[in-house]
Parts: C-alpha cells; structure tokens; sequence
DNA sequence: CCTGGACTGCATCTTTCGATGTACGGCGGT
DNA sequence: ACCGCCGTACATCGAAAGATGCAGTCCAGG
C-alpha cells in the first residue's frame, strides 16, 4: 500500500486527486494539506511514502516546501502544477523532487506515476522532458587533464595554498589566513606550479576553480 | 504517419522491434540498419521521421551515430539500450537523443515512446529518470552577481583581454595573441580590473571562468 | 642512534604586474 | 571647425609574484 499525503491548495482540485488517487486500490491516501508550511508539518508527522505536491500555494510554495521535505528524507515528492515554466520545472528538480507531472495528466497516468515514483524511480512529463535533456545536454563537462591524481603530489600545505589561489587571494592575504609569513606562502606558490607545471598563479586559480576548491 | 528506422545490431532483437513497430496503425518501418554508419547513411536516405537507435552497434556506435544524426538534423532519436550505464545515459543524451528507453520496455510502451517522441517530446525510462535528476541536480547554478550587466560596461578590447587572463596568459603572451604592446595589455587590464572593482588579474580570471569566457 | 627524505618555513633576488601619466585618432554635439 | 569624451595605445615606476638557496622538524629504516 503507498501512502500518499496530497499537498494542494484549491479545494476542488484536491478534491479530484484524492479521488482519482482512491480509485487505486494500492493506493492511500493519508492527509491532504492547503498550503506548503501545512504539508511538510504533515509528512513530518504522517510520515507519507510520497507527497504529491503543487507548485502554487500560499505560504510556502511547492518548490521551497519539497526542498524541506527531502532534506528531512520524509517522502519522495511528485511535483505537479498547471505551467511547465522552466522556472518550475528546473527549480522542483533541483530541490530534489523525483517526478514532474503536468496537471493535464491523465487519471490512468497519474496514478501510474504514483507507483512508479513509489518504486523508487523518476518520471517526468513527457512535453518537458525534451527541455530537460537540453539543459543537461548544456552543461558543461567537467574535464582537465586525471586531476585528482595530480592534486595528490601535492601535500596539505600546498593544497591549501591552492585553494586560496582559487578564491583570488594575494600572497599576502594567504599569508594571514593560513598565519605564515609571506615568503612562505611564495614557496608553497612556487611548489605547486612545479608540480602542477603550470607558469602562474592565475593558471592555479582557473585549475582550482575547475577542480571545485 | 510516423516513418521510423530501426538501428539494430543483432538481427532477432531487430526482428522483435520492427513486429512491435508494425503492430502500430500509425508507425511505418522504412528501414533497418545493422550498424552505426549504416544507420547514419540510411537516415540521410531516407529522411525518417525517428530512428530507433540501439547503443552497442559495430563500426559506429549508437552515441555517435545520434550525435551524426542529430547534427544533421535528420531525424529525432530515441535510444534503445540493455543497460542502463551512466555513460550510456548520459552520453546519449549529450548527443541529442530525444528519449531514452532501456530495452525490457513493454511493447505497448514502446510503441507510446516512438508516438511521444514524434510529436516533439522528450521521454526518458523511469529507471534512468532518478539518475538523470540527480546528476542535473548536482549541476553548479552559475551565478555570480550582474554578470553581463557587469559585463556590458567593459569595452571589446578589454572583453578580449578578459578572456585571455581566464586562460591563464601572462600579460606577454595577451600582447602577442592580441598583437600590441605589454605595455597596453597593462592599461587594459588595470581598467578590466577597475571596472569589475577587482584587486588582481587572478580574481579576474576566476570571474572569467564563471561566466565561461 | 643516526641518517635520509619529506614537509614546512623563511630570506634574497629577478621577473612580472598594476597604477598612473600621457598621447593620439574617432565621434557626436554645439 | 572646435571641443570634450571615449577607446586604444605606450612608457615609467613602485609593488607583487616567482625562483632559488637554505634551515628546522618529524618520521621510517638501517
């Protein structure tokens, strides 16, 4: 049996889901809630195997809500709403939602969705998933050349000094916040350029930023 | 009418596909192709509407032959796989896939996907849906401040310099891929830095490497 | 115990950077 | 035509960055 706590703030609407969802017999549904602030006080307190959550809501929207719930690994949530804005849709998936539907579902289809996610996998609403795949397709891989490999040659000391560089510091300002003296930091410097053979700070400082530091 | 080629190495599983395919009133199989490059030579020929691409395919894999495909503007692509590798996954999606399917998908289900696609949409196997979210998730959200509006107060030499000191270039080597003098490097670099109120040709390049420059 | 190696630390010296002053061509306004 | 403004360009000079030599500490192995 999944439980399912339906978070939606229009009455009529809510009322049409719990029913389509009813109509499900491995389906329950434990709570309904009218606003954000409403439904992660209820997946904390009926601890729902998924929340079906709308994006629109007063008090705390959808988005904001799912991140609190899946920070607190209360549920997996199903983010549903009326517009297939990017806005939503990136912003839902990125607060860790593990489904995406359109409100035109149909009743068959949502109920499918409901077990799919519950079976601990991902669905996404197929006019927005061509958007999806761009905007991964988009992002930038990440490679140099095997860095972490590299970042080992180097000991504690340097690779803090690197992770300074990375944030744009002067040689003195590293000085300071690792309290050595200047020089010091010029030797670690000079160390790590060796041994990433690169020719200047500002080559260390892009390597780091690549490398996440 | 959906036209669509079925790329597939082994002729059963290709048999299978095209039975499944034909099944549908409003699919048409215009060809089969049993490896990569001859699915890329066919889709040129034949101007499908889909191919049904399979990833592990002699001579060209399925990936690069989408990534062809694709870069042609052939015809859409919906990659069909056994496994469900990341590298699969995520390399066909890069390449322009418009859909994902791994192959224990159910006839009806196939068959809704080559339907899906068609009209535009993407779709993805729920399986590989979670992952898909997560590693999307994880991708960094660039911001900074006002970046072009920063951006925009900058002159086009000075842009150009930017970028260079986001390579990591020392004011000599800007002076020879820009062709001026060191000197004038200097000058633009100390408005640049001016400008974007940064304290060194560091910061500048972090900055350079944010925004992508 | 001692010896060699790795890590950290500092001082000195050369190179590079960056700030500043200046100059010249192009452009719009009056 | 004149002026001021902007973009581009270069030279000078103090400040920073980087290379190099050397010393103290800690640890593993002989």
């Amino acid at each position: 049996m999944i439980r399912v706590l339906v978070a939606e703030d229009q009455s009529a609407v809510r009322a049409g889901l719990v029913l389509i969802l009813r109509s499900a017999p491995d389906i329950e549904v434990v709570g309904e809630a009218a606003d954000g602030e409403q439904a992660v006080a209820m997946a904390r307190e009926l601890r729902p195997d998924l929340v079906l959550m709308d994006i629109q809501m007063p008090r705390l929207d959808g988005v904001s809500a799912t991140r609190q719930v899946v920070a607190e690994r209360l549920a997996d949530v199903l983010v549903l709403t009326t517009f297939d804005l990017d806005e939503y849709v990136f912003g839902a998936l990125r607060a860790g939602a593990a489904g995406f539907l359109l409100k035109n579902t149909e009743a068959r289809d949502l109920i499918e969705a409901v077990q799919t996610v519950a079976r601990g996998e991902g669905l996404i609403a197929p006019a927005v998933t061509r958007r999806l795949i761009a905007e991964f397709a988009a992002k930038p891989v990440r490679e140099t050349t095997a860095d972490p490999s590299v970042l080992d040659s180097l000991t504690r000391r340097e690779r803090e000094v690197l992770a300074c560089l990375g944030e744009g510091l002067s040689n003195a300002d590293i000085a300071s916040r690792l309290d050595m003296a200047e020089a010091t930091v010029k030797t670690h410097v000079s160390r790590l350029l060796g041994k990433l053979e690169l020719r200047s700070r500002v080559q260390a400082a892009v390597l780091a930023q690549e490398l996440g530091i």
